[in-house]
DNA sequence: TATGAATGAGTTTTCATTCAT
DNA sequence: AATGAATGAAAACTCATTCAT
C-alpha cells in the first residue's frame, strides 16, 4: 500500500497539456545543453521541471522520446524554414540561399546535430517502434514536401529535390561530427598538431555544401 | 587446497605480444558484426578469446580502446589504399579513381562506418585521453600523408587534398548514419511510404561523392 | 477550455450500485483468468470495465481487495453446495458425496484454487485490516455453519465438521500448488523425468480426499 | 569509466567458494526469518554478508535462486531424515514413526513452509529457467528415493510411497497456509470469534496427517 | 458520483575495472 | 604475465492510490 502526497496543478483539457508538454521538452533541452553531450535523467528531467518522474512518464513514453521529440522539432523548423524560401519562388544563386537558410536553422537548433549524433547509436535504440514509426513518419513527410518544392523551384528532375536535402544534410552531419569539440572532450584538440583536420565547423560547413550542390546543379 | 586454471601460455617477446593483441582485436571484431550495433562486453570477448578477463586489460587500457584500434586499422587500411592509388601518380579522371577506391576499402571493412557512428557519443566518452590522442595522432599523421599525395596527384593548392578529404569522409559516413539500416532496428522501414527517403545506401554513395568532388574541382 | 470526457452514468440507488461492483468484479475475473497467475492492474481492469480508475476505488478499497472479493465469492459458493447437498440429510456413502460435490464445486471455480495460492504471500499483504477482518469473518461463518451441518448429518463430535472442512481444503490447496501446472511456467515439466512427482491433480485430488476421509471417519 | 576499490577477501579454490556461498545462504535465511514473509533485499543481504552487491550475483544468478537453495536445502534435509528413519527397517507403527520424523524435521526448518508458500507465486515467477531444472530435478530424485525407501519399508505397491510423501506434504503445506498467523499480520485473529477456525497449526498437524496416513494405509 | 492527472517510492542487475595470488 | 574474484555505481519505469475538478 502506497499513501503519497496529491498533484500540485492539474493540465485538464488539452491546451493546457500541450504546454505542459512543451514545458518539460524545453526543460529538457535546456538540461541536455548545459550538459554537453549527456543525455540528463528522468528524474532530472522531472526535478527541473517541478513536475514527479510519473508525469513526465505521462507525457512521453520513454525517456528517449523525449529526444526525439526534440530533435524532431528542430528537423520541422529547420525544413519550414527552407519551405518557406523555396515555395512558390525562384532565386537566381539557389544554392546560396539554400545554404544561407540551412545554416540559419542550424544555428538556432545548437542541439539538433548534436543529438542527431546519438540518434543512430542511442536513442534508437531504446525507443519504441511507434515512437520512431511517429518520427520517421513525420520527417518523410516534411522531406518528401519540401524536397518537391525544391524540384519545383529549381526545376529539378522529380526526387531530385529530396536526394539534395538527404545529401546535404549527410554532409552537414558529417561534418559536424568531424569538426564540433565544443563539448570539450578532448583538451589536446587545440594543439597546432591537428589544425589541419580541424578546420571550424562554421568555416568549413558553406564552403562544403557550395561545393556539393555545385556539383549537383551542373 | 585445489588450485585450478592457472596462467595459459604467456606471451613473452613483442611478436608474441602483438599476435595476442591482433587475436584480441580479431575476436572483438568478430563478435561486433555478429551483434550488430553492440559493443560486445569485455568478458564475452576474453572468453571468445579464450582469455582471462584481466589479461585484456594487459593488451588494452579500456573496453573503448579496443574498438578505437579497431577502427584506427580500418582508417589506416583504407588512407593506405588511396596514397597507393595517387602516390606519384596522375588521373586523367582523379575522382573517378577516388571514389572506386574509397568505395572498396569501405566495403573491406563493414565495421567501419558503423563503429564510427558510436565514436561521437559512446566510444570517446570513455576512453582515456591517451588513447584518444594516440587515435587522433595517428589518423592526423595518415591524412595529412595522403592529402599531400592528393595534392600533388591533383595539382591541387596545398592543403586541398586534406579538405576533400574530410569532407568526403564526412559525406560518406553522414549517408551511412541516414541510410543505413542493415541492423534492422527498424522492422518497418521497409514500408513503401519510406521509400523516397530510403535510397540505398552503396548507389546514392558513388554519386553523392562524385557531385563533391566534381563541384571540388571546378 | 475545452473539457472532454465527463462523469459517465451515476450509479445511485443500492441496486445499480451492486451491479457496477459485480461488473468490476466480474471483469477483474476474466482479466485474471486471461493471464494466468498475474494479478491485472487497476488501470487495466477500469480500462476494460470502461470506467475511470478512480471510480474502481469508489467500490473496492484496494486492488487486493477485489481480488479478495472474487475469492470470497468462490469459497461462499463451494460452502453453499456443501451445506445444500448435507443440510437435513443423511447419506449412506458421505465421504463420497462430500467429495463429489466438493470437486464439481471447485471446478465451477478455475480462479478459486490460483488465487488463493496468492493470498498468502501477495493479496494478505496489501490488504486493509478492514477487508481482511470482513473477509475472515465471512468465511468463518461460512466455514461454521457448514461444519454444523456436517456434525449433524454425519453424528460427529461437535467441531469435528470445520475440522474436516478445513483438513479437506488444506489438502486441496497443498495438491494444488503443488501438481498444477496449467499456467504452463515449467516449459520442461513434461519431461517424463519428472513424472512420479506430477500425477494429474484432478485424478489425484480425489484419491487423496478419499483417504483423507477415510481416516478421520475411521 | 568506473575505478573502485579492491576485494576484501577472495575465495580462491572450490572449498572457499562453498563456504563463501553457504555463508550467503546462512544471512539470507536469518534476514529471511527475521523480517516476517519478506525477501529481504539483494543489498540488505550483500551488506549484512559483508560483501557487495556484485558478488551476491557470482553465487547465485538472481535473488530468487537464493531463497530457492534455501528451499532445496530444506527439502533435502527432511527427505534425509526420513531416508534414514525407514531405510532397510521396518516399524509396527510405521504412520506413527513417519509423522514424527516429518514434524521434527518441519520443526528444524522455520524457513521451509513458509518459503514454500511463495514459491507458486513469487519466487518461480522470476526464476531462470536452468535454476528451476535444477530445483525441480534435485527434488525429483529425493521424493522417487525416499518414496522407493518406504515402499520397502511398507510393502505399498510401487510408486503409493512417493504418492504418500505428496500427499502428505501437500496437507501440511495447506494446513500452514491456513493456519500459521505467526508472522502477525492479522492482529485481530486472536479474536475467539475466529477460534473455530484457528486451530494451532503444531497441534492439528499429527492429527491430520494422521488421518491421511490412517485412510491410505487401511 | 465520476473522472483521470499527478504522485513517487522502490530495487534488481550488469559490467568495466582492479588487484591479490 | 596471467588469472578471475571482488567491486559498486547507476537509473529507468511501473502502478497503486489520491484528490481537484
Amino acid at each position: 500500500m502506497v499513501r503519497i502526497g496529491g498533484p500540485k496543478q492539474r493540465a485538464m483539457d488539452a491546451e493546457e497539456k500541450a504546454t505542459r508538454r512543451a514545458h518539460i521538452l524545453a526543460t529538457a533541452r535546456q538540461l541536455y545543453l548545459a550538459s554537453g553531450r549527456q543525455l540528463p535523467t528522468v528524474a532530472t528531467i522531472a526535478d527541473a521541471s517541478g513536475l514527479a518522474k510519473g508525469t513526465v512518464y505521462l507525457y512521453f513514453r520513454t525517456k528517449e522520446a523525449i529526444f526525439m521529440a526534440l530533435l524532431g522539432e528542430a528537423f520541422a523548423d529547420t525544413l519550414g524554414q527552407i519551405h518557406a524560401a523555396f515555395a512558390g519562388q525562384h532565386h537566381t544563386d539557389p544554392a546560396r540561399v539554400f545554404v544561407e537558410h540551412f545554416i540559419a536553422a542550424i544555428d538556432a537548433h545548437p542541439d539538433m546535430l548534436s543529438l542527431d549524433a546519438m540518434t543512430y547509436s542511442v536513442l534508437e535504440q531504446n525507443l519504441d517502434e511507434a515512437s520512431l514509426r511517429d518520427f520517421k513518419t513525420s520527417l518523410t513527410n516534411g522531406l518528401v514536401a519540401v524536397g518537391t518544392v525544391l524540384d519545383q523551384s529549381l526545376n529539378l528532375p522529380n526526387g531530385q529535390g529530396v536526394s539534395l536535402l538527404l545529401r546535404t544534410y549527410a554532409l552537414t552531419r558529417g561534418l559536424w561530427q568531424t569538426l564540433d569539440h565544443s563539448a570539450g572532450h578532448c583538451p589536446f584538440i587545440d594543439d597546432p598538431f591537428f589544425a589541419p583536420i580541424r578546420p571550424d565547423f562554421r568555416t568549413e560547413l558553406p564552403i562544403a555544401l557550395g561545393q556539393l550542390w555545385r556539383g549537383a546543379l551542373v
